[in-house]
DNA sequence: CTACGAGCTAGAGCACGCTCTAGATCAAGT
DNA sequence: ACTTGATCTAGAGCGTGCTCTAGCTCGTAG
């Protein structure tokens, strides 16, 4: 349930889109940066900013970033000021990463979308023999 | 070893940059237009036009395609012709997944490229304080 | 002719990232 | 008080996509 300054695990779900199995999951892994705070009845109690660093979690999360790479942040972040220059370092070389797989990507959006087109085009002109058969010689 | 016609599976892997054992494994799952020939003791002898295919198919692993897609691709290119507007929807939907993907790999890239930003920033000036320390107020 | 690297099969194993189960507890509505 | 739904823990299980092993065979170079 919500109240003014902690949600439940139920609530940070929908707010981060991860299942609450997830987000247990995370705790477990050492990815949160403090220690989730618990009610008298043993549940578990998040703060705005446990949610606003579990939805930068996502984000490096679906930008590929593995979880023992988010693991080594968190920890960094955890031990306080005094390692930024690391910190940055991870981060700078996962954007990196990131814009390697978006040249990637567009490379073979290029290929798919060039491809698509062909054979639209012959499916429109009825004539597709040939296309994607490999017993025909240039059939790429 | 390399003849005018015919490949090894150590020079398709060279070439595809699949392993040997992956090429195996794709082979076993149907992932292959043709079947692959053998020589008289057993090998399997690669053809140019079965690399080509095997180049599309690491294209197509790369931009998040999954096994199973690729092998319903395959299946329908083995089944011939007849079936084009099928294997048209298959990559006009892998298209627009793949364009969605770096859409969100691009919103990433900012926020990345925006907190490496701030942080080279304020490294730079000696005062990196509060830069994702959740004690502080507006630590994000 | 022999050695040695490349290839063969069947099947086990592994890394990653969750997801689900069981069985109990908590908390809120009626 | 009772019911109902959310949460708890510990740990097993799973889907994906390979990767590796064991034990054997092939085939080319010397």
């Amino acid at each position: 349930m919500t109240t003014a300054e902690s949600l439940s695990i139920g609530d940070v779900a929908e707010r981060t889109g991860l299942s609450v199995h997830a987000l247990r999951f995370y705790e477990r892994e050492g990815l949160l940066v403090g220690p989730v705070h618990r009610t008298a009845g043993g549940r578990r109690r998040y703060t705005a900013s446990d949610v606003d660093w579990l939805q930068i979690c996502v984000k490096l999360r679906e930008s590929g970033m593995p979880l023992a790479d988010l693991k080594r942040f968190a920890d960094l972040v955890r031990r306080g000021p005094g390692n930024e220059a690391e910190r940055l370092r991870l981060l700078d070389d996962h954007r990196q990463r990131v814009e390697a797989q978006i040249e990637a990507l567009e490379d073979c959006r290029s290929l798919i979308a060039w491809k698509v087109g062909v054979y639209a085009e012959h499916l429109a002109r009825g004539s597709a023999s040939g296309l994607w058969d490999p017993t025909s010689p240039g059939w790429l």
